[in-house]
RNA sequence: GCCCCGGUAGCUCAGUUGGAUAGAGCGCACCCCUCCUAAGGGUGAGGUCACAGGUUCGAUUCCUGUUCGGGGCACCA
């Protein structure tokens, strides 16, 4: 419909001598849905866009512009208005028609070829696995999946990734710690480590450990602890009880952990820990209907060799030096605040230089187009990232960084606490259980992603119109409703007759309902094209406004058997439209409610 | 100190590459079921688009500055 007018534009466009045009090729052509149903159905600005270049008043041009529109079925009248705005009023049936598209294409109604088919991958949540994942993790998992949703409905070819941070560092003090609780399990008794990980999934482990394996990892505390550099100890209140350096401790713990383990023991260890973990949190995404087509491994990445040849690409375009001992790569010389270190006075390469490895790599499996979704956190890694791409002589434009923003619980009107560091912090399981899939995957899209995220568990849950989800879905159900009190009445459904007298739907509400529809397949473009899922959010939820004020002013189930199927048609079209975006957003759309 | 995000109705937020009279939900005040799910619909009140400049036919939208709130500034990952 609107490509439609945006054609005849164009035509127009090239209709008129040329000194009235810019040079070079025509500009994309506005035009957009009016606010006011007096303005017509859609306005286009060209005229007010070119006036200046074809140097002449904008109502001027605007009048040459309509004289050399082509006539159109779909078009009622054109007028020129304001300024010089060009208003298009469309016929009822360029609207009616709609609901024969939706009844035909189904489930592919608003599906489009936008993409051609170009390969973007989308990269997201990709949390360390050291433990199960939180509500902020949520965020990033609903909005990635849902951006991927609807770039793949748009006509992209989407591969969706994990990046496993199974390598480094924080990977061995979950190991070390692991094992520490093992040895309390076994009855040592020491003081825990104030760096290790203290959550409860830690402890769950190490019994499994204990319990598969009985006393074959212990070791005596007092061997262990013999000698360390002191921990910093803290009470309650975070005062520092016993001054010491904790990042000192800890790595030396984990030192300790495989000399006197050995090798393959603590390697054991450290894989149960790696891969318990890593299994709880593809079966939280999978069950919250995010699936992945790839879990990449920061380890295998390394062991390739990808790291040492991305050191050796960057050093031999010059943006490699040495200093304090370490290996710098000169970041500021591409916009970056500062230069970073990629291998460290130890030997040891940074994460950082695995992450160029990886995003090197992401380019060079031939992707279009590279999306990450990082939390909002994690904004000063992007010019680093764009600048090693850059040295490198990769395109940094192919890469987009999404940065979502952090989501706040509340509760009763209150804000939840959240502590990474107690281990006392809200999961996406519980966060799940207590409001469901569907209203989790709806809330956490619902604000745009720069947005931070008022989470109210209280709304979530509320099974009335004031939680948008339940709104949304009860709208179909009643449509499915409907359909069903059908056959209840002694009626049938007959489609054709329907289509044959979609002339009938003349109310006002009707008229509204169906520009709601037509709207469906531009809201999808832009949405993916934007990566806004919140978009689609808010258009489900007028969409079933659009309805729900129709359901409530006239029947559907007259006796009018013409008028009584062009309503269905309507309706049904309208259930299809609500199931076709509930699943993008990945929110189910019950029959029954 | 530097960087990123935000500031729109009492609250939570939309606002379509700058356009015509700035919208929605909640909350508040009323009204609507002998009728397909009232888990719904309707009416009304409610605004200095944080502030000050600038760009132009036109700015909530773009630019600069100020201010307030959130986050980030490792040889951690």
């Amino acid at each position: 419909m609107k490509t439609h007018l945006q054609n005849l534009l164009a035509q127009a466009l090239q209709a008129l001598p040329s000194e009235l045009l810019p040079d070079g090729p025509l500009p994309a052509i506005p035009l957009e849905r009016t606010r006011d149903r007096t303005h017509g159905d859609f306005a286009s600005t060209i005229a007010l866009a070119l006036a200046k270049t074809a140097r002449c008043k904008p109502r001027d041009l605007a009048e040459r512009i309509v004289a050399a529109l082509p006539a159109s079925a779909q078009v009622v009248k054109v007028e020129i208005a304001g300024p010089g705005f060009i208003n298009f009023f469309l016929t009822p049936v360029a609207y009616q028609a709609i609901v024969g598209d939706i009844l035909e294409h189904g489930e592919r109604f608003g599906r489009s070829q936008l993409g051609g088919g170009r390969r973007v991958q989308v990269e997201f949540v990709s949390a360390n696995p050291t433990g199960p994942l939180h509500v902020g993790h949520g965020r990033g998992a609903a909005f990635g999946a849902t951006v991927a949703n609807l770039l793949e409905a748009v006509g992209y070819q989407v591969h969706r990734e994990y990046y496993v941070n199974d390598a480094g560092r924080q990977m061995n003090i979950l190991a070390a710690s692991l094992w520490l609780r093992y040895l309390e399990h076994c009855g040592e008794k020491f003081q825990f480590p104030s760096n290790g990980y203290r959550g409860e999934y830690v402890r769950d482990i190490a019994i499994k450990l204990y319990i598969e394996h009985g006393s074959a990892y212990r070791a005596s505390a007092q061997h262990i602890f013999a000698d360390l550099p002191q921990d910093e100890i803290r009470d309650e209140k975070g005062h520092v009880v016993t001054p010491g350096d904790k990042e000192a401790h800890i790595d030396a713990l984990v030192e300790r952990a495989r000399t006197l383990l050995g090798e393959p023991r603590y390697r054991y260890i450290f894989e149960l820990g790696l891969n318990t973990i890593l299994d709880d949190i593809r079966d939280d995404l999978a069950e919250f209907g995010v699936v992945y087509d790839e879990w990449y491994s920061e380890r295998a990445l390394a062991d390739t060799g990808a790291v040492n040849k991305t050191l050796h690409r960057l050093r031999d375009a010059g943006y490699l030096y040495e200093q304090d001992g370490a290996l710098w790569f000169r970041s500021s010389a591409f916009g970056d605040e500062k230069d970073r270190v990629v291998e460290r006075e130890n030997g040891q390469t940074t994460y950082f230089a695995s992450d160029i490895a990886y995003h090197l790599e992401k380019f060079e499996r031939g992707f279009d187009w590279v999306i990450d979704v990082w939390g909002a956190d994690h904004h000063g890694y992007v010019p680093r990232v764009k600048a090693a791409l850059q040295a490198m002589g990769e395109d940094p434009d192919r890469l987009d960084m999404l940065l979502v923003q952090f989501a706040i619980l509340y509760r009763n009107g209150e804000r939840v606490p959240m502590s990474t560091r107690s281990g006392e912090f809200v999961t996406l399981r519980e966060l799940r259980q207590e409001v469901g899939n569907d209203a989790a995957r709806f809330f956490y899209v619902v604000r745009k992603s720069e947005q931070h995220l008022d989470f109210d568990l209280d709304l979530a849950k509320s099974q009335s119109k004031d939680n948008p989800v339940y709104y949304i879905q009860y709208a179909h159900a009643r449509i499915s409703s409907v359909l069903k009190q059908l056959h209840d009445k002694g009626f049938s459904r007959d489609e054709a007759r329907g289509q044959a007298h979609l002339g009938r739907l003349t109310e006002s509400h009707e008229e509204a309902l169906l520009v709601a529809l037509s709207r469906y397949p531009e809201v999808m473009e832009t949405a993916a094209l934007d990566h806004e899922p919140h978009q689609l959010a808010h258009y489900l939820r007028e969409l079933a406004n659009a309805f729900h004020t129709y359901y409530n002013e006239h029947r559907v189930l007259v006796d009018d058997d013409a008028l009584r199927d062009a309503r269905l048609n309507l309706s049904l079209a309208t259930g299809q439209v609500i199931r076709n975006g509930l699943a993008l957003l990945g929110v189910s759309a019950p029959e029954v409610m």
